[in-house]
DNA sequence: TTCCAGGCCG
DNA sequence: CGGCCTGGAA
């Protein structure tokens, strides 16, 4: 006796992929999918908008057109150019990769999910994607659209943050996936997720799985996918002193761990609880012995700045005086500050900085 | 003003 | 499983 295919199988799949060939997001490195743009292009979206993305994809491919002058760049300089992009150990790891590809392997991505899943910052979700879309594996790429389309869909109601929901969810989709066409499937469901599936108010009027969803059946589409809510950050107060010497120059010295790692900031004091001026002032010099006493102005108000895991409220002390470099500090000349690479929040106080001196300047 | 989305690593 | 970043939406 003949076994027919699972209907609802070959149903899902087809379902994907004519929503995919009809509404398919036209993306740089869609056009022809090689490796290197395809991985490059994956890392730079991990955890990122793909409108803030493609910005940075394109310069970086424009900069650093192939893995060999990626691996030849100093890191300092990847850095630069991640800058405003956020979590920043994946430029390090990208650095780090790009190195063993164009040494190790030629310059050739390997076509296994354990090497890839070796090298640093690719995880289960991009070794899957590059052997999908570059070689036609059959491998279901699991990212947080797809955490959502599924739970949804199949009502999963365990929490998909956690290894049980995340485990159920893959199951499913490598019974689903295309045998034929794993690339487009994979980036179907994420488009999809992205375009129809959202976070808030679902596009269902859209939807082609309208009559098996369990989610829009039940009432549940606000409810699922389910996530367990991670603890409130801890506070932290950051205090960062702005030294200009005689000659314009400001200490600034490079992270070495935890946050904002192998950026640049300047000297600072780190407190879990705000702090007064006489305490900010004694607690400075206790970092920086060797500095000498100087004048310290009225702190200014607090800048709220936000991670996943800490809330940072961060004053900018403005100190007219000489800052003696120890351990690896460096005196940078003020014009000179926009060529190193600084996180965000310091960056837009160093344009503003900046933007006031021009302005002063001209008076 | 707060809330939230989004993979990998040690 | 906690740490890592930013910007856009609510």
């Amino acid at each position: 006796m003949i076994c027919p295919a699972k209907p609802d199988s070959v149903e899902f799949s087809e379902k994907i992929l004519h929503f995919y060939k009809q509404n398919k997001r036209e993306l740089p490195w869609r056009e022809n999918p090689e490796p290197y743009k395809i991985w490059l292009s994956e890392i730079i979206m991990q955890q990122t908008r793909i409108a803030q993305g493609t910005k940075y994809y394109l310069n970086l491919l424009e900069k650093y057109p192939t893995v060999f002058d990626l691996a030849k760049a100093e890191e300092q300089e990847i850095l630069y150019h991640w800058q405003g992009l956020g979590y920043y150990s994946r430029a390090r790891n990208l650095h780090a990769t790009a190195k063993v590809i164009s040494e190790k392997y030629a310059g050739k991505f390997p076509h296994t999910y354990k090497e890839l899943k070796n090298l640093k910052g690719i995880g289960d979700y991009t070794a899957s994607i590059i052997l999908s879309v570059c070689f036609d594996e059959a491998i279901p790429a699991v990212d947080g659209n797809v955490l959502r389309v599924i739970a949804r869909i199949f009502g999963i109601e365990e929490a998909v943050n956690k290894t049980d929901g995340a485990k159920k969810i893959k199951t499913i989709v490598s019974d689903k996936i295309s045998r034929t066409q794993p690339g487009d499937f994979n980036q179907a469901l994420m488009d999809f997720g992205a375009m129809i599936c959202t976070p808030k108010s679902p596009q269902c009027i859209q939807c082609p799985f309208v009559p098996e969803c369990f989610a829009l059946q039940h009432n549940a589409i606000d409810r699922l996918p389910l996530k367990i809510k991670n603890k409130p950050p801890e506070e932290l107060f950051l205090y960062y002193f702005v030294f200009t010497d005689k000659q314009n120059r400001t200490a600034i010295k490079k992270r070495q761990k935890n946050i904002w790692k192998g950026l640049f900031e300047f000297p600072s004091v780190i407190s879990p609880k705000k702090l007064n001026e006489k305490n900010l002032f004694s607690q400075f010099h206790k970092n920086y012995p060797d500095v000498p006493s100087f004048e310290l102005s009225p702190i200014p108000p607090y800048q709220k700045h936000l991670l996943s895991h800490k809330k940072l409220h961060i004053a900018f002390l403005e100190i007219s005086g000489t800052f003696t470099p120890t351990d690896n500090y460096i005196l940078v000349n003020q014009q000179d500050l926009s060529r190193y690479p600084f996180p965000i929040v310091l960056k837009k106080y160093i344009e503003k900085k900046q933007g006031n001196l021009l302005f002063t300047d001209k008076q």
